[in-house]
DNA sequence: AATGAATGAGGGTTCATTCAT
DNA sequence: GATGAATGAACCCTCATTCAT
C-alpha cells in the first residue's frame, strides 16, 4: 500500500486557491482555462479532481464550511457568536468575493451545493438560538435570513477591488445591523 | 418619402421588453440569439438598434431612469419621496430581477450603464436631502448608500419565481430599513 | 417575400458532399471538422444546418432514399429489378463508401436512421416480392437479407481506393450471388 | 534475481482478455482507458506491455493465430478442414465481435497486423488447396477471399448483442456458402 | 430597412501518452 | 516493476458579430 500522495494534495489546493481567486476577479462562470492557467496546472488535472463546475464550487464550499466550524468552535458559547460569525461571513466575502455566489451556485442548485449549504445553517443555528435567547437579534430572525444576508453582502462587493470591498463591506453592515438588532415598535407611517 | 417612424419605436420596444424577460431569467449575460428570438426579430435588427450587450442594457436603464422621474414628479415634494422611491426600486427589481445587475453591468462598468447610473443618482438626490432634513433618515446616508442597497436587493432576488421574489424583497427590505432610519446612540458592545 | 435563398441550398449541398467524401475516407467517426475544411465554410455553419452527426448521416441517407427511389421508378415492374438494385447498391457503395455505415450509424441508431431505413426497405419490397414470384431468387430470401448484405458489401469496401474498392465489389457479388439465387437441394453432408 | 515471471504473463493476458471485450463491445477505436479498468491494472502497465494500439491488436491477432493453428492441427488432413475454418471463424466473430476488425486495423495496415495476416493466410492456404483439389469449392476461390469474407462477417456482426450476432452470423453462412460451392455453368442472363 | 445565413474565436471535455512516486 | 497523477493536443459545440440577399 502506497502512502497516499501528498503531490496529488497539493495540487487540488493549488486548484482551489487559483479557482477562488479566479472566481473572484470574474464570477463563477469564469473560463475554467482561466483557473488551469493560474494553478499551472495540465487541464485535465483540473476534470480528474473536479469532474464539473459545480464540484469545483462544492469543494470551495466545504472549505469555508469547515472554516466556519473551527471558528465556531473557538467562539464557544459566547452569546454574541452569531454576530461574530456575521462579521467573518463578511471578511470572507472580502477575501474571497465569489463565496456569495458559491451558495446560489450553478443553475438551480447543484447537490454538493445543498449539502454543503444545509451543513453551514445546521452549524449557525446554535449561535442564532443563544443569541435570539439573550435578547441580542430581533425575535423572528431566522436561519432563512443568513442566507438572505450572504446574498446581499456577496453581490454588493462583485468586481470591485479588495480596498473597495473592505470600505463596502463596513458600510454594508453598518447599514444591515440595525436591521438585526431587537426592535422596538415603530410608530405608524 | 414614407413616414414610417412608428415601426422602427416598435421595434425597439418590443427588443427592450424582450431583453427585460430574458436577462430576467437568465442573467444579463444571456444568449442575445435568446432575446432575438423571443422578440420575433431578425438577428441583425438587434444589433441596428443596439450595436453591443452594453448599449442594450444601456437602454433598458434609461427606461428606468424616465419611470423614476415621472415618480419622482408624483411624489412632488413629500418628505417621505426617498422611501417610496426605495419601495419603487424593490418593486422594480422583483418585476424584473436583471434590473439591479444593470447596474453594475457588463465588466467593469460601459459609458452608457455609467451615465445612467449617474442620472439616477442626481434625481434621487434631492428626495434624499428633503428626508434627512426632516429627520426621516439617518444622518450619515450617502447617495452612493442607494447604489449600495441597490445591489443588495437585486442579490436577494435572482433566479427566484416572482412570487419568492415578492417575499424575499419584503424581508430584506424589513431588515434593511432599520439601518436607513435615524439611529440612537448604540452602547459599546 | 423573399425566395427561399438559393445559396443556403448551396451550402447544403456542398456539406454533404464534403460529409460523404470525408466519411468514406475515414469513416463516420471522422473529425467534423474535416468536414468543414472540406466543404470550405464556416463551422457553425455545419451545426446550423445539422445539429449533429446524427443529422448529418440522416441527411446523407436521405439523398440516397430519393436516388432509390428514381432508379426504382425507371425500372418499372421489371422482374429482376431486385438484382438491379443490388448491383445499384453495390455500385453506389463503391462510390461511397461510408453508405453501408450509415444504415447501422451513430451509437444504436438515431431516429432520423430508422425512418430512412424503414423506407427504403419499403421501397425495396415489392422488387423483392417480384423476384421471388418470378422464381428468379431464393424463396426464403427477406427483407432483413438486404440489410445484412449491405452491411457485408459495405465492410469488405472500407478505406480502399476507388479501384480496389471496384475490385472487391465485384467479388463481393460474385460471391453473393448464388446465395440469393434459388437453391437446389443439397446433399447432406 | 527472482523469476517472476507467471505475474507478468498474467497481468499480459488480463489486459488482452479485457481488450477484446471492450473492443468487441466499443470497437477497436475504444478509449484505452476502459481496457485499463476493466483488466483492474494500472495504466502504466497498459503501455510497458503494449507500446501503442496498434501493437495491442497485434497480440491479439496473434492469440488468434496461435488458435487457428491448433485447431487446424486437430483437424489433419481433412479435405473439409477449409470449411470447418469458415465456421470456426464466424464462431469467433461471434464470440469476440472486434476480430474481424483487427484484419483491417488502425489506420492502413500496421506492420504488427500485417504479420499476423500474412501467417494466417499461410496456415490457411493448404486448407483451401485441399478443398479445392477435392472439388469441394468452387476453383477460382483465392486466400484473398478468405480475407473478404471475414471482412463480410465482421461487419455484419458489429454493434449486436450475442444472440443477435449468432442468428446474423448462421444468416450470413447460408446466404455465403453455396458461392463458395463449386458453381455451375450460368445460364447468359 | 430588414432578414437570417455565415463566420471564427473560444469554452468545455476527452483521451493517448508520459512521468513522478 | 507497478501505479495512477499529470499533461496537452484535439474534438465538439456555442455564440457574438458580420454580410449577402
Amino acid at each position: 500500500m502506497t502512502s497516499i500522495r501528498p503531490d496529488a494534495a497539493l495540487r487540488r489546493a493549488q486548484l482551489l486557491d487559483a479557482a477562488d481567486a479566479v472566481f473572484g476577479e470574474h464570477g463563477i462562470t469564469a473560463p475554467l482555462d482561466l483557473v488551469v492557467e493560474r494553478a499551472a496546472v495540465g487541464r485535465a488535472t483540473l476534470y480528474r479532481n473536479f469532474p464539473d463546475r459545480a464540484s469545483l464550487i462544492g469543494a470551495l464550499l466545504e472549505r469555508t464550511v469547515a472554516q466556519l466550524q473551527s471558528h465556531l468552535l473557538e467562539l464557544g458559547n459566547r452569546e454574541d457568536a452569531f454576530f461574530e460569525v456575521i462579521d467573518a461571513m463578511a471578511a470572507r466575502i472580502v477575501h474571497s468575493p465569489a463565496m456569495a455566489d458559491y451558495w446560489r451556485a450553478v443553475d438551480q442548485d447543484s447537490p454538493p451545493v445543498r449539502d454543503a449549504r444545509q451543513r453551514v445553517l445546521q452549524l449557525i443555528e446554535p449561535a442564532l438560538l443563544r443569541a435570539k435567547a439573550a435578547g441580542l437579534c430581533r425575535a423572528d430572525l431566522q436561519l432563512s435570513d443568513v442566507t438572505l444576508i450572504s446574498s446581499m453582502l456577496g453581490a454588493a462587493l462583485r468586481g470591485r477591488t479588495r480596498e473597495e470591498r473592505s470600505v463596502l463591506a463596513t458600510r454594508a453592515l453598518e447599514l444591515l445591523r440595525p436591521g438585526l438588532s431587537p426592535q422596538r415598535a415603530r410608530a405608524v407611517p
